[in-house]
DNA sequence: ATTATCTATAGATCTATAGATAATGC
DNA sequence: ATTATCTATAGATCTATAGATAATGC
């Protein structure tokens, strides 16, 4: 397993040499995921986190050098999760034989399931991002490759596009989605009422956006494809 | 003038009577505004508003009760502003004789305009309303108006979409264009491969997929044919 | 013998106020 | 005579550390 950049010298993180460590310090990045996303790591004060956790503001300091050092920890955590899920998912060998809108469906379904299982956070990360410039590169480099990967999935189906500009259009559409996708999971900007309508409708209705807009060929009524 | 539900009995800001008075008081609004913009109200100390608008920290209690007070003033000044020019901007005698396709390109303009000329802002409302109700509440019925403004000029014009649902295709529609100019205006999500696009590309994209997708007459000058 | 944890607290902010001083306008 | 401002500081957090105590594994 390769270390996260975060995890270095500069920001600096004990690496345990009995077993409880390693277990005190995941609760202890438990705890601050948790607080974190739910009011901001400013918000949150180490003894907050330590008590979330069930040890002492010491051994926190034992574990994290300082309050950024643990932030940092936490988004490593984090950005290696979703960039594993992110890589696997955009691998082309998962779609061979899909269709654009397969590709794009797999997309909705998959990023409102990882939003809604990680609530909150997205929201922490954009806030933290605000303070600290490497968070934010880490952020939009996690973004990026997921849009890459996703770019490169649809523009070897430029042929479905009756679009004149396929590049131009996949760039729009991954904006569209992503933006729509934030929108949606973002816990502050709650509209009423979009939240009115499920995500089946959603989904449904930005597909056909998306289809016309690309002019790809209709849907064939035969569904799924993993 | 109407007094802001944000500066009341409960948020209390005093009411000057000397000329000087109210100098200070909206020097102070402006450089909370500068600051909350930049950093967020909880990052930004009462000493550091205090400098910016260029008095002491105790003339700044003198005129705001505590730190939220400070923060609803604000909010309320920029909310009269949103509110107002919001309500000029979807008043039907102004659109009259406008197509849906005008409507929306206003819609556009105005947005990007608007956002660009208070930096930072949104992030900042967005922020402070993660952590206090009335303001999350202040900001959603702000947004809720513009869209129910938008959404009566748009089904007003309910013949021009050869959409069978306009009811639903106007939501989507406004959720479409409100996610992705919240965006391009969000000073963190900065994403590198959009910033490259002019807002007259993004504009012109926008209009085109919003057209198909709504099934509005073709614009004038066509440029491709299916 | 070393590593991990806890308790207690110093030092750094930051909010908010009290009391002194300056400016305004009747 | 009242209103506005300033200076100085009390009180509340919160971060981070020092020193004492407990648990681990060679």
């Amino acid at each position: 397993m390769t270390r996260s950049p975060w995890i270095s010298d500069l920001h600096w993180v004990r690496i345990g040499r009995q077993t409880r460590s390693q277990k005190t310090q995941e609760a202890i990045l438990d705890s601050a995921e948790a607080l974190f996303s739910e009011k901001g790591a400013d918000a949150s004060s180490m003894a907050d986190v330590a008590a979330g956790a069930g040890c002492s503001v010491g051994a926190v300091y034992h574990h994290f050098r300082d309050k950024r050092a643990l932030l940092y920890a936490l988004f490593g955590r984090v950005s290696e999760d979703f960039r594993a899920t992110t890589q696997d998912a955009v691998d082309p060998a998962r779609w061979e034989g899909a269709s654009i809108r397969d590709i794009l469906k797999g997309y909705l379904e998959f990023s409102l399931e990882l939003g809604r299982a990680r609530p909150g956070f997205q929201r922490a990360g954009l806030e933290a991002s605000l303070r600290d410039e490497k968070l934010r590169a880490n952020l939009e480099e996690a973004h990026a490759e997921l849009e890459r990967g996703l770019t490169e999935l649809l523009l070897a189906r430029r042929d479905e596009m009756g679009h004149p500009d396929p590049v131009l259009a996949t760039a729009f559409v991954l904006d569209q989605l992503g933006s729509m996708l934030r929108t949606r999971l973002d816990s502050v900007m709650r509209r009423s009422q979009l939240e009115t309508r499920s995500d089946e409708e959603f989904m449904r209705e930005v597909l056909v956006s998306v289809g016309v807009y690309m002019q790809i060929s209709a849907p064939v009524e035969t569904e799924n494809k993993p």
